[in-house]
DNA sequence: TAGCCTCGAGTTCT
DNA sequence: CTCGAGGCTA
């Protein structure tokens, strides 16, 4: 940009950059600061570059603390240290996830101040505590001096060309400028910026970028991009600030409590986190903790936890400090959501359809309130693009859901002598681990699978244990580690061999009495009589699963006909085309499998005839889809879905648009949230039971 | 043929 | 719960 028009005078040029200096900064807090900026980009930019030229005219007007030097910036050798005139201390972490935490240090507050059983509830400020990295800006004479990370505490690292390009921070506090004032408070980032700008990471490495990554969380990216020597670089990445507290302070006074300081560095135009409060006693620490932590995943940006800091500064003094941690604030975390640990091992899973699974073998870790040792890598493709090594230090993240899921590898903690990129093939040496039949994987499949068929352990035991589930034949009492014994034993090869089984040779088993033996044996009698659907589905062909199994039985009535018929026949059932028919065609085919389906009826497995009629089709609920989400208290999920299949309805696991009605019982989840953004009937337990009784929806 | 929808299969821990 | 893949529909 080049300095245009008439040549202004030195004198006009340099009350135009201060002005323009003044409204540069007052627009970037409106916009970082306060979120509501005051003016479009265009004119932002349009000011921005007006001053850049003034500046590049007249050099000598360039000062240090002007908006234009947030961008531009010189590379820095290295990082000088910083010693802080005021240690940044760490503060005291309550381990316990419960609200015990908050009642804990409370009592200690009191006890330390020695306050009487009936005095009033001492009274705390609350916060938030970031998932960033702390920062120390010092200001003299109110404009920005020095920024230093926190380091050990004593020392940090000089980063203050780099803090200078992040518009979040106001390069001058306003309304003071005793001579000295230090802020503290966290840099992180926010969650939205943190996917965009993995995007772009991801577009650029698209691209052919050779040096370029993405981050691994918000903090990793926060805590990179500060340390980054090249502050040109810091500028163009999105992150934010929040203060929090004060280091050396000279010329000014400080406020009595920490809420009035809090809001006085709002005062001076520094980014202070609204979400804080004051509160009174445990009871006000514990209601701050509930209604942080059922926020905690609607925030726009990652925390850890909460901070209670007692609020009278008096009171601070009289506490004081035990060795280097305040006694009188405490941080009290949200069991973490994500955590780093080790991958030991990489093990191999066969499924009972012969899939193999890459799973990581972990060093036991504590996320999201338990422990977790194994996570599954899905695939082979799954593995490699995740590159995840025997060795690695890896991030392990249990958020919203329940299953644990290697998000990451920190690359920078591999060790040196770690081993090749994972190759499923290559570790098996081609063979299944379990039975050592030939491996093999399909044309454009992402999976390899084992060849042995039931001749594999593995599969022989998923498929007793599949056939005995609840859904199938409900066979109570049959677990893994009774069916391990069965199959290693070599006295159950096929499920029609579960009822030769008598109670002499149960007794025979391992931690197995004349009891245990005697249940198995009355819940195999029962599971004799079932439904057609039930036992096909049992009987685990490949793509049939409960509802495909409910619609064979539904359109061949009987067993029979349905072994009978042809590839072509099959296909005319709904939902079933070439693929499914083919497999359960072939399936038929196999005198193996015809030889235990014909065992089967021998030893008694029956079912009616015909299945359960069709509900009409002008059934009330003919053809409606229900989904059924959160905990329902009058009934389980099971009964509710066979009470709308007596409807007439059915129950899908997903909601779409097709979907009719969403069932929500207590703590509903996702599926709830996806229906009111469809627009979805949604319906509550009670008017679900209504509707079953009949009455109008 | 693309894109949506649904189903199947596998997974974790208490 | 999630992912991949099979089936259906516009």
């Amino acid at each position: 940009m080049s300095a245009k028009g008439t040549p202004v005078s030195r004198e006009r040029a340099g009350a135009r950059a201060t002005e323009l200096r003044a409204q540069i900064e007052r627009y970037n807090h409106r916009y970082y600061v306060l979120d509501d900026p005051e003016v479009t980009d265009a004119e932002y930019d349009r000011l921005f570059r007006e001053l850049q030229a003034l500046e590049a005219q007249y050099p000598e007007l360039l000062t240090p603390d002007s908006p234009t030097q947030r961008v531009s910036g010189s590379v820095q050798e290295g990082r000088i240290p910083v010693r802080h005139a005021v240690p940044m201390l760490s503060i005291r972490t309550e381990t316990d996830t419960e609200s015990s935490g908050a009642a804990t240090f409370d009592t200690r507050v009191r006890r330390e101040l020695a306050l009487r059983e009936g005095a009033p509830p001492v009274e705390y400020a609350c916060e938030l505590k970031f998932d960033g990295l702390a920062i120390n800006l010092r200001y003299e004479g109110g404009e920005l001096r020095q920024a230093a990370t926190r380091g050990d505490g004593e020392t940090g690292e000089d980063v203050t060309a780099n803090i200078r390009t992040i518009k979040a921070v106001p390069a001058r506090l306003r309304g003071v400028s005793a001579p000295v004032v230090e802020v503290r408070g966290e840099l992180f980032m926010r969650r939205d910026d943190f996917e965009k700008l993995n995007e772009q990471q991801r577009a650029l490495i698209a691209s052919g970028a050779k040096h370029e990554k993405t981050f691994v969380n918000p903090r990793n990216a926060a805590a990179g991009i500060v340390r980054q020597l090249d502050p040109a670089m810091t500028a163009k990445r999105p992150l934010s600030f929040f203060a929090y507290g004060l280091g050396e302070v000279r010329g000014w006074t400080i406020p009595a409590t920490h809420s009035a300081t809090l809001d006085a560095l709002d005062a001076m135009g520094l980014p202070v986190s609204q979400e804080r409060a004051v509160a009174a006693g445990a009871h006000g620490l514990i209601a701050f903790h509930q209604s942080i932590g059922a926020r905690r995943d609607t925030l726009a940006f990652d925390i850890d936890g909460v901070v209670y800091k007692v609020n009278a500064l008096a009171l601070q003094k009289r506490l004081g400090f035990v060795t280097r941690e305040p006694r009188w604030a405490v941080a009290h975390k949200y069991p973490a959501q994500e955590q780093t640990t080790e991958v030991v091992a990489i093990d191999i899973q066969v499924g009972r359809t012969g899939r193999l699974t890459p799973v990581a073998k972990l060093k036991p870790v504590f996320v999201g309130g338990t422990t977790v040792s194994n996570a599954t890598l899905h695939n082979e493709g799954e593995t490699r693009r995740k590159d995840v090594r025997v060795g690695d230090t890896v991030i392990v993240r249990r958020a919203g859901d329940v299953i644990p899921e290697v998000v990451a590898v920190v690359l920078e903690k591999r060790p040196p002598q770690v081993g090749e990129p994972f190759d499923l093939a290559q570790q098996l040496d081609g063979r299944c681990p379990v039975c050592s039949s030939r491996i093999e994987r399909e044309e454009d499949s992402a999976d390899w699978r084992c060849t042995g068929g039931l001749f594999c352990p593995a599969q022989r035991k998923q498929t007793l244990l599949h056939f005995a589930q609840r859904r199938a034949l409900d066979i109570e009492g049959l677990g893994d580690k009774l069916v391990d014994q069965l199959v290693d034993g070599e006295i159950v090869r096929t499920p029609a061999d579960l009822y030769g089984l008598g109670e002499a040779g149960l007794l025979e088993l391992e931690r197995m009495g004349e009891k245990s033996a005697r249940n198995l044996l009355a819940a195999l009698a029962k599971s004799r009589d079932t439904t057609l659907a039930r036992f096909l589905f049992a009987l685990g062909i490949r793509h049939v699963g409960e509802a495909t199994a409910r619609a064979l039985a539904e359109h061949f009535g009987d067993l029979d006909p349905l072994m009978a018929a042809g590839a072509e026949e099959i296909e005319r059932v709904s939902d079933v085309g070439p693929i499914v028919a083919a497999s359960i065609h072939r399936f038929f085919q196999e005198q193996h499998n015809r030889e235990v389906i014909e065992q089967l009826r021998q030893r008694g497995v029956r079912w009616p005839r015909a299945d359960k009629p069709a509900a009409p089709a002008d059934a009330p609920y003919a053809r409606k889809t229900f989904v059924l989400t959160g905990t329902l208290e009058s009934m389980t999920r099971e009964a509710a879905q066979e009470h709308v299949l007596a409807l007439g309805g059915k129950v899908s696991g997903s909601v779409s648009k097709k979907t009719d009605f969403v069932v929500a019982g207590a703590d509903a989840g996702s599926k709830l949230a996806k229906a009111e953004a469809l627009g979805v009937r949604v319906l509550s337990e009670r008017e679900f039971l209504a509707l079953l009784d009949g009455a109008a929806p």
